[in-house]
DNA sequence: ATGACTGAGTTACTCAGA
């Protein structure tokens, strides 16, 4: 059982890409996130064709999550965060599939920090610990697997000093995702390569995917009998390279 | 400290991203 996620930087001009790198790795749940499409651009016929069945959560402009199954006995169980009623970004995404609780999620940037767009960040965060704690007590078999907009240590970042004023490396963002993971979900990722440089996205500035110079923002969180299944895991670091490309890549994980 | 890229919406430029 393969499962990855990918902030595809949007869905319409991604998916040529999108439809390469589906061709080629197969997975069979994937987790998207800034679909930046309404939802009825979402290109539902081209995921089809290419072997998926999709449920999405589009909106004009940004953000934007979908979950595509080859498994079309996917359910979906919920879109968006109890919490706030005002809130109409579309980032949380949850289905059932393959017995498997998967929640997408694209939680906010927060830049500029502090201010209104930081405030908005920990607050979505305090949302999603919520419902997090909420899936572990009933002791579901649940994944939260998305671009969580956090680099939890040091080594997730290529140069740690410059990125501690920023919304993604702050005291208070890193605080709340440990929290998160204190909780008693397993970092997926980390857990398989507990002391290498492990990149996810790559800025489009000054050839920094030449120079590697990446954060690891993109997460899967496994809730305990789910983590007991980890088999393996990587980033689909090529595809960072190829034309007109999203600046994250795909990361994935196997469930035995 | 700043700006360099990129997509979307709209159609010259802003906004947002991380």
């Amino acid at each position: 059982m393969k499962i990855a996620t990918y902030n595809v930087n949007g869905v319409n001009g991604r998916l040529p890409v999108l439809l390469r790198w589906l061709a080629e790795t197969q997975p069979d749940i994937v987790c998207l996130q800034e679909l930046k499409a309404p939802q009825e651009k979402f290109p539902l016929q081209a995921i089809e064709d290419a072997g998926y069945y999709a449920i999405w959560h589009g909106q004009k402009s940004w953000n934007g999550v979908a979950v595509l199954s080859k498994d079309p006995n996917m359910k979906e169980i919920q879109r968006g965060l109890a919490g706030d009623d005002e809130d109409v970004q579309s980032r949380y995404l949850e289905v059932f599939v393959h017995n498997l609780l998967i929640c997408c999620l694209y939680l906010p940037n927060g830049n500029p920090a502090p201010g209104p767009k930081f405030d908005y960040k920990l607050k979505w965060f305090d949302r999603l610990q919520k419902q997090a704690a909420m899936l572990l007590e009933k002791k579901l078999p649940a994944l939260l697997i998305g671009d969580f907009n956090v680099m939890p240590t040091d080594l997730d970042v290529y140069k740690p000093e410059r990125w501690v004023d920023d919304a993604l490396f702050r005291p208070e963002t890193r605080a709340a995702f440990h929290k998160l993971i204190d909780q008693g979900w397993t970092d997926a990722i980390r857990t398989l390569y507990p002391n290498q440089k492990i990149y996810t996205f790559w800025d489009y500035f000054r050839n920094a995917y030449g120079r590697d110079a990446g954060l690891r923002i993109d997460h899967f969180l496994l809730s305990p009998t789910v983590k007991d299944k980890l088999k393996s895991g990587g980033v689909d670091k090529h595809v960072r390279g190829w034309e007109k490309t999203s600046d994250h890549g795909p990361v994935w994980i196997e469930l035995s």
